[in-house]
RNA sequence: GGCGCGUUCGUCUAGUGGCUUAGGACGCUGCCCUCUCAAGGCAGAGAUCACCGGUUCGAAUCCGGUACGCGCUACCA
């Protein structure tokens, strides 16, 4: 049954942006289509025309994009089974609505929405569970056409048999068994000619000879349906494998009210896109190692459904951001300085012009610092403006009244160097303190804060180093005039 | 309510009958390194494996029940 390439499917609704859950169904789907060289086919399911947001379906092929996820198949990318938006399919579903209905599989129903909920209503009062009552499976064939072609609102539903036991093997859970009798005789072309998710799914994947059908949990209790659809069409089906949900911290589905659910969201706030999906992997999958960094490559390598897990997985923050310093630190610094350009460009500093071998040299000084890109303006803003002003407790814990005296000296000390290393400065600072009878410290963290503001950051002579001579020089004379003892 | 799925440190997880005094990671605490802050190293706290019963010489691991959580129960996906 599993060929040998597999073609496997995400397939989302354009409700307006990629949802983290979605992003992991997406990679996983991704995953094992590389890993078993099969093909990842992207597929737009918009077929509810109530919730059509404008430019959803460009954004969403613009996140996968930008984080990396490319599909074989999907719009913009015609491959040989499509078109992949459900919409342009219209005439797909109707034909095999129409087949399955032949097939005494499927029937028209005419039931206005109020016989409906009056009958919904009914059936919850006497504590029976709502279900259809296949009310309009008893209309002659003449009496269908009669309505049919005189108008009136239809759709069409499934025919589902009684007392049957519909089974099915998920590559996750196991096997997994339904009665039928507790499945609602559900729609399969809505009034408006569209079909349901349903319909258009069970569909598409047989055209679209998808062989693994990779989704969220959301969706083991409508298998059953598919199931019944396959049977009564005859066709094979696929294999499943229903992943768990993403959770809030308080465990319920993961939802916008406590946090960000949009991939944009979290790109917006700076996350690296390879700390999102390697983040979102470990979220239901590990390899049965203790390796928990990866780049999407080794994932690919190592991924398979069998280590996907059954219950839910709490979305935690800490790990995330973890993860992204992570991949930071371990970026090459090459990656870092367009992303460290990127970041300046849209700052406050966009205009003033750096080098790359200084930017580098930043780079190199603050990369074990950072979680995130942003954060090499945010702590260390002096390698890209002089200090606007000095940390308060800084200056208060160290100082004191005879530092700008020794300052002073050590400038002298300073000026007479010629293009210093920081070794250089680190030799001179030492002899300065020596010459002066005091310590080391009296004169490092006073120079920090000088040249800084800060008391915290790399190693001195680096920051002294990466300045210059004459940016050091200047701002200590600076400090000596504006901090005042209090 | 009905049906289905799930339940190992706060969180992500390893574990598929003896190797387990249940391992790793994040987070937290402490120590080391050190001019500060990180990073790194080391150490520590943290799980009676939801509960009850059964099978077995032996169970987190197999079976049954209970509880709790979650999902579905739409002409939404």
């Amino acid at each position: 049954m599993i060929s040998e390439h597999p073609r496997v499917r995400f397939a989302p609704s354009p409700t307006g942006y990629l949802h983290v859950g979605g992003l992991r169904t997406a990679l996983y789907n991704y995953l094992f289509a590389k890993n078993q060289n099969g093909k990842f086919i992207l597929r737009i399911e918009d077929t509810d025309r109530n919730r059509y947001v404008e430019g959803a379906v460009e954004n969403l092929i613009n996140v996968l994009k930008w984080i990396g996820l490319d599909y074989d198949e999907g719009p913009q990318k015609e491959g040989q089974y499509g078109p992949y938006m459900q919409s342009e399919r219209l005439d797909i579903y109707k034909k095999y609505a129409e087949e399955l209905v032949e097939k005494g599989h499927a029937y028209y129903c005419f039931c206005t929405p109020e016989r409906l909920t009056e009958l919904k209503e009914d059936q919850k009062a006497k504590g029976l569970q709502p279900k259809y009552d296949k009310h309009c499976m008893s209309l002659s064939k003449d009496e269908v056409k009669k309505n049919l072609d005189s108008g009136m609102p239809s759709v069409v539903r499934l025919n589902v048999p009684s007392d049957v036991k519909v089974s099915f093997d998920d590559i996750v859970r196991g096997r997994v068994e339904f009665d039928s009798n507790g499945i609602d005789d559900q729609v399969l072309i809505k009034s408006d000619g569209y079909p349901t998710y349903h319909m258009a799914n069970v569909i598409d994947d047989h055209f679209m000879k998808i062989t693994h059908v990779i989704r969220g949990e959301e969706w083991l209790s409508s298998t059953p349906k598919h199931v019944l659809l396959y049977d009564a069409f005859g066709w094979e089906k696929p294999q499943f494998a229903h992943l768990p949900l993403l959770l809030n911290p308080d465990r319920s589905k993961l939802s916008k009210r406590q946090g960000d659910v949009a991939v944009e969201d979290y790109r917006a706030k700076g996350y690296l896109k390879e700390a999102l999906l390697n983040f979102v992997a470990l979220l239901g999958w590990n390899a049965g190692d203790d390796v928990e960094f990866y780049y999407l490559d080794e994932m690919v390598r190592k991924f398979s459904l069998e280590r996907v897990n059954k219950s839910g997985a709490v979305f935690d923050l800490a790990k995330l951001n973890w993860l992204n310093a992570e991949h930071l630190r371990k970026m090459p610094d090459q990656d870092l300085l367009n992303h460290l350009k990127e970041e300046l460009s849209n700052s406050r500093f966009k205009d003033h012009a750096f080098s790359d071998e200084y930017l580098l040299m930043v780079i190199i000084a603050m990369k074990e610092r950072v979680s995130f890109v942003k954060e090499y303006l945010e702590k260390s803003p002096y390698f890209f403006e002089k200090p606007e002003s000095y940390e308060e407790n800084a200056v208060k814990k160290s100082w004191k009244e005879n530092t700008p005296e020794l300052l002073s000296k050590l400038v002298e000390a300073f000026e007479r160097l010629n293009h210093p290393t920081k070794e250089d400065y680190e030799a001179v600072l030492h002899k300065t303190a020596e010459e002066l009878q005091v310590g080391n410290a009296k004169l490092i963290h006073p120079v920090r804060l000088a040249v800084s503001g800060l008391s915290a950051g790399p190693g001195l002579f680096d920051i002294l180093y990466i300045l210059g001579k004459e940016e050091t020089v200047q701002r200590l004379k600076t400090a000596v005039e504006k901090i005042k003892i209090q």
